[in-house]
DNA sequence: CTTTATAACAGAATATAATTCTGTATTTTA
DNA sequence: TAAAATACAGAATTATATTCTGTTATAAAG
């Protein structure tokens, strides 16, 4: 990683299907040296993929809340964490310091889908003590981009 | 959006850089007739746009902490929401039903960086009574994907 | 310091994919 | 039922991805 590929993956974040020849234009270099860098930082992990970003209007899946998992004292934290993993309406499960729970954020259709997931799903979880959820009634920013730095400097 | 619009859209979730010409193979239709549908769903915003996904690792913004935000009483909610919006290293916010707070999901170097973010820029502004951080100590899932069904039927 | 190995790059050549275009069939609308 | 709009295939064209080769720069070894 070097301020090269910084730069390119500044493009990539900005317009993730700019073609390989359009970056190299931007960044003035071959387009086959632009590709061997992609490929390398493929490789390397540092881009973990190409994802859609589909507009949640459109679907049934509108509704976003936030739960809070209190987890029981003897509870087995990474079996059920991945377990909640599994449900494909639950995007993102995230274990919490200072109080023996998880964060999970979820999409469902409505509030009578995510009484369901509750219900029958999530409580029902023997290392589940209880949940509390937190409703989203507007979001006003919501991406996955990381916040890079404006440029690039080596982290030791 | 049809059944095969939503067929195309389940193999870009899955992999956002696969080639139309893979696609219509995948969907046994001809690539002139995937593409055109593919820029229709964009042009409609069905498909918002692509993205690629960086490893967190590998920069300085590993660490995750939700925020709940409690505004005061007459606070300016869209004004501070827009605000908070505004800065790189607050990924989402999420105006909460019941509690009249957001809900932040930020993303910074170390607990360090969060202090100065909470002391410099969160809590100074009028709006905002306190904040509760809850610190992520790991993650185990963490998408953007929207659960599509698995097949598709129309949403009157 | 010099040699040797390694990595980064450009530029051309090739393979593959995107895009455009045209004609036809099918569906919608009036 | 006629007219218009849409969806599609298939060919033609344009653009991009990928591979390959030679060169230069950079790093490691002696």
């Amino acid at each position: 990683m070097d301020h090269i590929d910084f730069k390119i993956l500044k493009i990539l974040q900005t317009k993730a299907r700019i073609p390989n020849v359009e970056v190299a234009r931007e960044i003035g270099m071959a387009p086959s040296a632009v590709l061997e860098r992609i490929k390398k930082l493929e490789a390397q992990g540092v881009i973990d993929g190409y994802e859609v970003r589909l507009n949640p209007d459109q679907f049934e899946g509108s509704l976003i809340a936030f739960l809070h998992v209190t987890l029981t004292r003897n509870a087995r934290i990474k079996e059920t964490a991945m377990a909640l993993a599994d449900m494909a309406s639950i995007q993102e499960v995230h274990y919490i310091a200072g109080e023996d729970g998880l964060m999970l954020k979820v999409r469902v259709a409505d509030t009578s889908a995510l009484e369901t997931l509750l219900t029958t799903r999530i409580n029902p979880m023997p290392s589940v003590a209880r949940t509390k959820s937190s409703i989203v009634l507007s979001t006003f920013k919501e991406t996955a981009k990381i916040p890079l730095p404006e440029t690039y400097h080596t982290t030791p």
